[in-house]
DNA sequence: ATGGACCCTGTAGTCACTACAGGGTCAAGC
DNA sequence: GCTTGACCCTGTAGTGACTACAGGGTCCAT
């Protein structure tokens, strides 16, 4: 069991200490033990969880999605379904947000496009916005 | 000079009214008259304003962006370089987004691809999770 | 005169952090 | 033993772009 405070725990998993902090304020992360100064104490186990929960949010999910899927992770006897379920959520919230933004991109380009560099009178952009 | 009030202002530009005082508040739109009851009285040039507002917020453009839009496209004979720089500014957040989301989807679908709908225990969701 | 639709202000909540302010702890160097 | 500086603590407030009340006032029709 190795001592692993705030600041190596934030190194190590690419976290800011204060965003530990803060999960641990929401109730992602369990509160570790203190020293006799008062500063967390953490072990390879919370190493574990917050490396989890980084790479749920660098692959989109939500807290309230991670909370779900840690709790999940740890009824090992229980199909992966909702494990599924949850992903394919993300998944669809994803592909909704591409679209949209693909959408955008080839409006604003055509906008773009037609840009003749003009006085702002006759700005296209400007026109596309007007009423 | 039409009196319109706020809620068919709201309804006109598909805005809802918390959002319209929102604008106001923050200084993006000019406070209105007011009527003798202290209600908001707005006229067609709000309503113009407002729509320019709601349609750039479509195309993605932050209420920062928009805020200098507006203010450029009352100097009517500068350039409208400036309006081209923040387009270009908005475009290239918005592929940035998509390029980010598209790497993220493939990775989820690739992820979702290998569910064998076991239990948690064996998992490849979870898997790719853990540390 | 009363009901309901609308309006007002002000404040707090959302998400996922981030940034202080104002202090305490600890190890190294002198 | 003392100081310096890096680290840590709590608590609060800020970000963007709204949204959602609470607790009241106004207006118009019946």
């Amino acid at each position: 069991m190795a001592h692993i405070s705030i600041g190596d725990l934030a190194q190590r998993t690419g976290t800011k200490v204060e965003t530990i902090r803060y999960y641990e304020r929401i109730g992602l992360l369990q509160a570790p033990a203190r020293t006799a100064g008062n500063y967390r104490s953490y072990d390879e186990a919370h190493l574990g969880r917050l490396s989890f929960v980084r790479r749920a949010r660098d692959l989109g999910f939500s807290l309230d999605q991670i909370r779900e899927l840690l709790s999940l992770s740890d009824e090992r006897d229980r199909s992966c379904e909702a494990v599924d379920v949850i992903a394919r959520q993300n998944l669809a919230a994803i592909e909704r947000k591409i679209r949209n933004l693909t959408a955008l991109r080839d409006e604003l380009t055509d906008l773009l496009d037609q840009c003749r560099r003009g006085t702002v009178a006759d700005c296209r952009i400007l026109d596309a916005l007007a009423p």
